[in-house]
DNA sequence: CTGAAAGCGCTTACAG
DNA sequence: CTGAAAGCGCTTACAG
């Protein structure tokens, strides 16, 4: 047998020893150097960086029951918003002094209860973007430990909120100026607090500039679902899409484009968030959800509840904005062109559509589906 | 002054009080029950549930050495590769009993450094995604805690490796036999271990091949970047990009959206990752990097070492395959159109270039900048 | 099969 | 300003 290749760490013993002084002055040196004769904090942290010491952090969760660690939950972590959030959210814990433990959910609402449970014993709070998770549940482990919803109210417990409602207030008057008449809301799952307000927004601000709105739900927050619904977006009547996200609203680009429809000129999207907005091309209008900011705020309150008021929080609700960038144009005269036909080529295939219409034959792909893999 | 909200939960010692039984066989029975009478591991374990007993995992770390956490090292949790990763890594160590702390490095090696330092005592082991820091600094923290890198080759040091080479030599072929006689490879910084191999397979099979090949090193792997070289790249001669990721691919397509090039009519580009590869229009050939899967191939490496053995790992390489979707094509004939010439129209006013030659007049962005925030 | 007791590495009243 | 000692909630030889 070989010893084991990680040594093990010295220990506050070895530093009191070698400083000469009690263990207490060793732990006093680290957590409340000013109750210290100066000259003995200095002695204790030079020896103890001589040493390499540094306090275990885990021995001083038991004595403590503070373990300067805070958890997030999330959905999916591949989700842009999250990760963006995410993100803001384990900086500004570093900031902070806390380390941050990550727990994806799978937007399973059971494996979201299993990792609270796993995890809370190790953390001070948490942090919890969980628009599925029933009310109950999310109660019981607020009673246990301190936490933080994302885009969601409940009586009593802290949150956080993106409110986009006059961003999207103001999106449907950009379309209204556009002279659009027909627009359509393109959302997630109905339970989600933020989709809910965004809907409302279209519809209140849609009804009082006199347009007509129509509502869509989209399986879920993903491109292949925005992309999904593009044919039942289109039988709307509309000429103008409101996504409840980016992510969505490229996925309704993309069928849009898949249908030989340029956006903006035969339609006109806007997304949320801005967190993938410039990459999309056109670069998207959107609003803006300022999401690592989220997770920042997030933290400060779950902190400032552990009565650690470094940074007060103003106020924990964000207010998104606007952004026009290239996706929003003009009513298209006529409406959408073949709107409501079935689509006239195989919607898999893009490479055939109007938008490259200097495209001379022969396909490339045409033999094959249009996502293979090829080993050549 | 109200009572605390958040109650202090139960301990060993009183599930061993009210079982009848000591601390001892309380722990035995749920840490090593077959060591006890199954009815006194039932007894024991009953009255822990109707008590809520969980054992506590920072006290049982402390007396044993072992936490069950492990913490994950990237660079950015932004970038969907890394996402990707994490979302795999943490899918795993959750499947073997293990939570994952996650740093975000910002890209700093300092803070690596730092957030190595700080994470060591929680943790029984590290997944280290970092391109920059210096082998030194790993060394130091792999002699204390067991550490799995990724992507990079450090003797003696475990990692796992995406071997994207047979991909991109593949998609060299590719485009060679669509006519392509310049080529273009888009790297990032030259540190990077993935990079250099991807510029190495491209180059060799380029030359292989007869093909002229160029090499561009972007700022960073970022949309920008690969967006801001395109003058560069086209300035090569090249009809056909190949990126050292999605993101960079995205970043070219619209570099030459900007510029009115159509992919694949006039240029053709490749990506590597197949991580936002199906949302870009059209949908980007690529390399998949299989990333879910190496983090959580990663995890299982790290978790072996620690002698838990419970799923083997095969090997800790995964091999790239290439992906043939829509931005591959035969290369134009007389090459680029203008290429080389300075861009015709403003590079940040998409909204003008030639993919949508049906756009009529007036531009509704036209007198302001193309990203701009608007409240209406 | 089960228990008494020491120990993991800290912190913190309590004394001085 | 500093130290001796108890305690945080577990685990694990060691005895029986």
């Amino acid at each position: 047998m070989v010893k084991p290749p990680h040594t093990s760490a010295p220990t506050i013993r070895l530093v009191a020893r070698e400083a000469g002084v009690s263990q207490a002055t060793v732990s006093r040196a680290f957590s409340q150097p000013e109750l210290l004769a100066p000259a003995t904090v200095e002695k204790v942290l030079s020896t103890a960086k001589r040493l390499g010491y540094v306090p275990n952090q885990v021995a001083r969760a038991l004595s403590t029951g503070r373990t300067h660690n805070i958890a997030l939950i999330l959905p999916d972590v591949a989700n842009p918003f999250f990760s963006a959030l995410m993100r803001g959210a384990q900086a500004q814990a570093y900031k902070r002094g806390y380390a941050t433990f990550l727990g994806d959910s799978d937007e399973t609402a059971s494996l979201e209860d299993l990792l609270l449970d796993k995890l809370a014993v190790q953390v001070d709070g948490f942090v919890l973007a969980s628009p599925r998770l029933d009310e109950e549940r999310i109660r019981r482990h607020a009673g246990r430990r301190p936490l933080v919803v994302i885009n969601r109210e409940l009586e009593g417990i802290e949150r956080v909120l993106v409110d986009t409602a006059s961003g999207f207030a103001d999106a449907v008057k950009l379309l209204a100026g556009f002279g659009h008449r027909v627009i359509a809301y393109v959302g997630a799952p109905r339970s989600s607090w933020s989709s809910q307000q965004r809907a409302r927004a279209v519809c209140e601000t849609g009804a009082a500039l006199g347009l007509k709105v129509a509502q869509i739900d989209a399986a879920r927050p993903s491109h292949e679902a925005g992309r999904a619904c593009v044919d039942q977006l289109l039988n709307t009547g509309a000429t103008a899409a409101l996504a409840v996200d980016d992510v969505v609203a490229q996925g309704i680009m993309a069928g849009l484009a898949d249908r030989g429809l340029s956006v903006p000129h035969d339609f006109s999207v806007i997304g949320c968030d801005d967190i993938i907005a410039t990459t999309t091309y056109p670069p998207l209008t959107t609003v803006n959800a300022y999401c690592g900011l989220a997770g920042a705020k997030a933290v400060d309150l779950l902190l400032n509840g552990l009565s650690e008021p470094a940074a007060p929080v103003d106020t924990p609700v964000i207010v998104g904005e606007l952004i026009v960038r290239g996706t929003t144009g003009p009513a298209p005269q006529g409406g959408v062109p073949n709107a409501g036909a079935p689509a006239d080529r195989d919607p898999s295939s893009p490479t055939t559509s109007r938008r490259r219409p200097r495209r001379p034959k022969p396909e490339p792909q045409a033999a094959g589906p249009s996502s293979s893999r090829k080993s050549i």
